[in-house]
DNA sequence: GCTTTTGCATAGCGTCGTTATGTATCGCTG
DNA sequence: CAGCGATACATAACGACGCTATGCAAAAGC
């Protein structure tokens, strides 16, 4: 796989442009063409080709900084002492990122695996995974839990469940309802009081922005 | 939305000789452009406007296949006395068709909404909620547990660990390791005992030819 | 200060989905 | 069975797509 390089000179600014441009592009749902997308920046067609070396090289930065924006995103969020109540904030962040731009959500999962920078899609794994290890060392989960396994299990019936409510199979109402339902079955089933749990994932969830919604 | 009226003539054979390139163009990993979906058959290009009225509306027939096809597949399957094991024969069903191919489940979920026959997409969610009913009737779950809550979540879990290992993110062997445990979770949740849950799942999962896979 | 490299505008190529047009073939009716 | 409208499809062409060849001005390097 061929792997463009940024150019080291200055003059980023039209790259910087070209992809606001198209997130905002894809935000309004317009259809991201090569000509209708360098139309709004005033700049040729050969931009694109000079900084992104086409139009997948411009979807792979764009779902980069969509993967970078997620990973600001969750290190932004203080961590408690209640770490399955840190794993529901980080769940709650994660979803209402992802329904706040719908179509960046379903292109960064395109093609998740051709990225410049893969670290950048697996850091709101990692910071799932070291959650549930500090659930375990608390003995909130079982001291044979598999935190990875855990994280696994979590971040896979909240993409699911993002996804289906992203492509109006749920409606929007399902996310805040099943998502934290989910996420209490998935941690008990790893050791945790269920009560206790119950109310450390209500804290997390609506700890960040989703209450009511 | 405009809906394509399939032709009440004769002559049909057309028709599904189209639908079944684009299912093994989308098998195989070849790009289904119209022409060279009609160099397959030796129609013309023509012939995909007169039957489908374009390429959207193949589209729309390829996804309404697969739905239908899923739906056959699930129907098939014999229910037991007990409700939870046959909640997870279900669930290995729809996985092990999901990943036999990939393509046609992706493209499924491009447009779910967008179907001739929205019932048929319903059809295997329907099966769920009422294997989810008569496990509350057994007292496997609580008397309060809501079937079609247990069933969505049940499903959204499998779909993401679905699309994470269609999309590579997660290796196949994921699959049978974490939806076994989520469904576990899920239905020890809904109030089935835990150790009998455990023996219930693992029985539908192999059950439905997902041994060792 | 001249040469080389870089950044991008212009114009054109091949292919995409789509459509206008022409023409057989089918099915119905008198 | 003759006649005729509707149907099914081949042919050719259109606009828009991603992409590239070419040319030129500005920046970088010696």
């Amino acid at each position: 796989m061929y792997h463009w390089q940024v150019p080291k000179t200055a003059s980023a600014a039209v790259r910087l442009a070209l992809m606001e441009r198209a997130a905002q592009m894809l935000a309004t749902r317009e259809p991201v063409t090569l000509r209708a997308l360098v139309d709004g920046t005033g700049a040729s067609t050969m931009a694109v080709y000079t900084h992104f070396g086409g139009m997948p090289g411009l979807w792979r930065a764009v779902r980069q900084e969509g993967f970078t924006r997620l990973a600001d995103r969750l290190a932004g969020i203080e961590f408690t002492r209640d770490p399955v109540r840190d794993l529901a904030a980080l769940g709650a962040a994660y979803a209402a990122n992802a329904l706040a731009n719908p179509s960046l959500y379903r292109t960064m999962f395109d093609a998740v695996v051709d990225l410049d920078d893969p670290g950048a899609a697996a850091q709101p794994f990692q910071l799932l995974v070291s959650c549930a290890d500090r659930a375990r060392e608390q003995k909130r989960f079982a001291a044979t839990s598999d935190p990875e396994a855990i994280a696994t299990r979590f971040w896979a019936a909240g993409h699911g469940l993002i996804m289906l409510v992203i492509n109006e199979v749920l409606p929007r109402e399902a996310l805040p309802i099943h998502a934290p339902a989910i996420a209490t079955a998935v941690f008990v089933d790893a050791g945790d009081d269920e009560r206790r749990c119950r109310r450390s994932v209500e804290a997390g969830w609506v700890g960040e922005g989703n209450a009511g919604k």
